[in-house]
DNA sequence: GTCGTATATTTGGTATACATAATACACAAA
DNA sequence: TTTGTGTATTATGTATACCAAATATACGAC
C-alpha cells in the first residue's frame, strides 16, 4: 500500500494520536518499576528471572524484556555473570546523574521559556504556590511529589520528547536518593526559595535565567542528598 | 556469601575491570546498530524480527532483545501494531537531538575542564590539528571519523559514566544526519573555527568558554543538517 | 575451623512451538 | 477501476523446553 503523503504526514506528526497496542512485557516493565521505586523489592536485591515470573504470574520471556527496559533505565544492573539486581547507586553514581539531570533540567526550562502556553506557565506558577504554602507539618510525600511535579512539568513544557523521555529516565534513577532526602527536610527554605526563583523567570520568560537557577537548584540538591546519605 | 567492605570498595570502584559476559543479544545489538548505521538496512525498511534472524543464523529471543535495546537508542521504532522498523526520523525530531546532545556535550566539555588529565586534553589537541590539517580534498569520511571522535572524546573524559552512555545513544540517532551533512562539506572553515575555539578553552580548563563554544557549534550544526536535508 | 573438590541445584541464554492479531490476497459486486 | 469481504498467510506475543554456566551444598583432607 502506498500512502498518500498528506496522510503520511498527519501520521507522523502526531495530529492523529495513534493508540499503541500494549504488550505484557510493558505492562510488566511498569509493574516492576513501580515495585522498584516503591521499594517493595530493596535496592541491591537479586531478583531472578524465574522468581519474579512467576510471582507476577507470566513467563519468562516478557519478565526478561521488562528487566532489560529497566536496565537501560539503570534501574536494574547486571552482575558479571549476568545475575540481574536492583541497582544501588553509590554516592558517585548520584552525583553523576544530578549533574546530567541538572543540564537537562536547565534545557528544558530554557525551551519552556520560548515554548510554554500562557496556561503551561499558569500550571507551573500553580504548582510552585502549593509547595509554598505547604507548612513543615504537611506529608512529606505530598511535598516530594509536588516537587517531583514541578520539575518534570517544566520539561514537558519544553515540547522536546527525547528530552522528556532522557529526563524521565535520570528521574527515576535519582527517585530514591531524592525521596530519602526529601524527607529529612533538609534546608527547605532554601528549596522553596530557589522554586521561587526558577518560577520567576520562566514567567518572565528568561531562558537563560531559567536555565541558570535550574542548575543551581540542582547542584544544591547534591548537598541535601550527601547528608541524607551521611546519616542514613 | 558475606564480601568484604574493601572488597565490595574494589569491585564498585571498578578498581578491577570486571569482564561482562556478552551474550547472543548483545552481539546481535551490535551487529545491526552496525547495519542501521552502515545504511545496510535503510531508514523506514520494516525490519521483521523472523527474516533478520534468518538472516543472522539465530533464534527470534535474541534477535528480539537486541531489537528491544536498539528501540530505546532510537535506532529502531515500531509501528502502532507493533512492527519494527529503522527509526527515520524527521527533521524536527533531529532538532530536538541537537538541542539535547548540544546541552550533553556543554556538560561533558565543562566536567572535562575539571576531570581530564593532561594527556587526555593533548589528546583533543591532537585530533583537533588533525582535523585543521585535514584539507578539502581529503576523504569526507576521515574528516566525519575525526569530527565524531573530537566530540566523543571530549564527552569521554567527563569522566561520567551515564553522560558518556546518554551520548553515545544521541549520536547513534544522529549520526545519518551528520553523515549526510558532513558529505557536503558545507561551512568547514566555520567547523574547523569552532573546534579551534573549543579546543582552545578546553586547554585554558575554562568550563564556561567551553561549554559555551560546544554548544554555540552544536547550534550550527542545526544549519548544516537543514540544508543537507533540502538537498537530499 | 579452613580449604579444596566433587556433586546437585539453580539460573540465565537460546531455540522452538503455538496462539493471536495484522496483513496480503483473491475475487465478487458496484 | 474502485470498493468491500472473506480467506490465507505472515508477524508478533507468549509459554515452554533444553542447554550450559554459575552457584550452592556436602563432604573429605589437612
Amino acid at each position: 500500500m502506498v500512502r498518500s503523503p498528506e496522510l503520511n504526514k498527519l501520521l507522523q506528526d502526531g495530529g492523529i494520536p495513534v493508540k499503541q497496542r500494549r504488550s505484557l512485557s510493558e505492562e510488566t516493565a511498569d509493574t516492576l518499576r513501580e515495585l522498584i521505586l516503591t521499594e517493595k523489592v530493596s535496592p541491591g536485591a537479586a531478583i531472578p528471572e524465574r522468581d519474579l515470573a512467576e510471582l507476577l504470574g507470566i513467563s519468562r520471556t516478557p519478565m526478561r524484556e521488562a528487566m532489560r527496559l529497566l536496565e537501560t533505565e539503570g534501574l536494574i544492573e547486571y552482575s558479571a555473570t549476568r545475575r540481574p539486581f536492583v541497582a544501588n547507586p553509590s554516592f558517585e553514581m548520584i552525583k553523576h546523574y544530578l549533574a546530567v539531570i541538572g543540564s537537562l533540567e536547565a534545557l528544558g526550562g530554557e525551551l519552556a521559556c520560548k515554548k510554554a502556553s500562557a496556561q503551561q506557565l499558569q500550571h507551573i506558577q500553580q504548582l510552585n504556590e502549593q509547595m509554598q504554602n505547604t507548612s513543615d507539618g504537611g506529608d512529606p510525600l505530598d511535598f516530594f511529589k509536588l516537587d517531583m511535579n514541578f520539575h518534570s512539568s517544566i520539561v514537558a513544557y519544553s515540547a522536546n520528547q527525547p528530552l522528556i523521555e532522557t529526563h524521565r529516565q535520570y528521574n527515576g534513577r535519582l527517585f530514591r536518593a531524592r525521596f530519602v532526602s526529601s524527607r529529612l527536610r533538609l534546608k527547605r527554605a532554601q528549596t522553596l526559595q530557589q522554586h521561587q526563583h526558577i518560577t520567576d523567570a520562566l514567567l518572565a520568560r528568561e531562558p537563560q535565567k531559567t536555565a541558570f537557577y535550574l542548575r543551581e537548584h540542582l547542584e544544591s540538591a547534591v548537598e541535601n542528598i550527601e547528608n541524607s546519605y551521611v546519616v542514613e
